[in-house]
DNA sequence: GCAATATACTTCAAGCTTAAAATATTTAAC
DNA sequence: GTTAAATATTTTAAGCTTGAAGTATATTGC
C-alpha cells in the first residue's frame, strides 16, 4: 500500500474514535442537565419522560411490547417505568380485549397535561444549550446523523 | 418581530431539537454496540472498560476523586466498579502516604494487558460503525462538538 | 492543643438497565 | 381437541447511576 492511502487510512480511524469521544462526550453532558433539571422542577427523570413521550403521541395507547419497541430499551425496562408513572397516575394499563396477556399503556389526562408542561421546559432547555447552532447547521449536522443511523440499522439485519 | 424572523427562530428551535433527539439515538445505538460487543468478547462493560481507559493514562494511578472527575461520574459511582475490577484483578488500591483517607487506584499488569486488548477491538469497532465518515468529515463534526462542549462548560460556571 | 471545618471515600436508598428465566395466554400443527 | 410453538409480559440477578448521609482523617482558626 503507497504510504499517503496507509496515512489516510490511519488518521480517519484516529479522527472517527474522536468524533466518537466527542459525540458521547456532549450527549452525556446533555443528558446531565437534562436529568438535573427534570430532577429539580418536576420531580421526573429521563426514563420517565420518555416513556410519556412516547405515548403522547398514540392517544389510543401502545402495548408493552410496543412501547420497549419504540424506546429500543428491553421489555423488562419498561415494566419498571410504567409501573411508576401508574402509581403516579400519569398512566394505565388497559386489558386488551380477546388477548388477556397483553395490555394498553395510555397517558391519562393528568399524564398528558403532566408531559405537555415538561415537553415545554425540555424544548427550552434543548434550544438554549444549542443555542450556538443555525438552523442550518443543525440541519446539516442531523442529515449525517440520519445516515450513520440509518447505516447501523442495516448493519443489523 | 417581523414574519421571517419569527419563522427562522421558530425552525431552528425545531432543528435543534431534531439535532438533539438524532445525537442521542445514535449514541444509545452505537453504545448498545460496544456493551454488547464488550460483554461478548470480553465479559467486560462500558463503565469498566472506561474506567480503565482513564487509568491507562495515568502510570502513578488515580485518587479516587480525581478518577470520578476525569470520568464526570458521581464518587459513589466509582467505588462500585473499582471495587469489582480489583476483584478481578485488573487493578489495586494503593495507600497514600501521609493521608489515610486516600488511595491511589492503578492498574495491574494484568489490567494493562486487558485494557490494550479491550482498546484495540473498541477502535476497531467504532472504526467500523463510523465507517460512512471520512477524516475530514468526522474533524469537522468534532469541531462543531468541540465548540458545543466549551459552551456548555462556561455556561456551567 | 482543640474545636470547627473541609476533604476522601464509602454506604445507602431509589431508580435504571440488561439478559435470562419464569408465567400466562394464544396460535398452529396434527 | 391436544400438544407444541410462539407471543406478551413480568420477574430476577447483577451491575450502573445518582444524591444524600455516614465515617474517617486532615487542616484551619483560634
Amino acid at each position: 500500500m503507497p504510504e499517503p492511502a496507509k496515512n489516510m487510512l490511519r488518521s480517519a480511524s484516529k479522527e472517527r474514535l474522536r468524533l466518537w469521544l466527542r459525540l458521547l462526550k456532549s450527549t452525556r453532558v446533555i443528558e446531565a442537565v437534562l436529568r438535573e433539571n427534570l430532577r429539580q422542577e418536576f420531580d421526573g427523570t429521563l426514563p420517565r419522560f420518555d416513556v410519556m413521550a412516547a405515548l403522547s403521541r398514540y392517544d389510543d395507547g401502545l402495548k408493552m411490547s410496543a412501547l420497549s419497541g419504540v424506546l429500543r430499551v428491553s421489555n423488562g425496562n419498561v415494566t419498571g417505568i410504567v409501573d411508576r408513572l401508574a402509581e403516579d397516575g400519569f398512566l394505565v394499563r388497559v386489558p386488551v380485549p380477546g388477548d388477556r396477556r397483553a395490555s394498553l399503556v395510555r397517558l391519562t389526562k393528568r399524564g398528558h397535561e403532566e408531559f405537555a408542561k415538561q415537553a415545554q421546559a425540555h424544548k427550552a432547555w434543548i434550544d438554549e444549550m444549542l443555542a450556538d447552532f443555525s438552523a442550518t447547521e443543525a440541519l446539516d449536522i442531523g442529515m449525517r446523523l440520519e445516515n450513520l443511523e440509518q447505516t447501523l440499522a442495516e448493519r443489523d439485519r
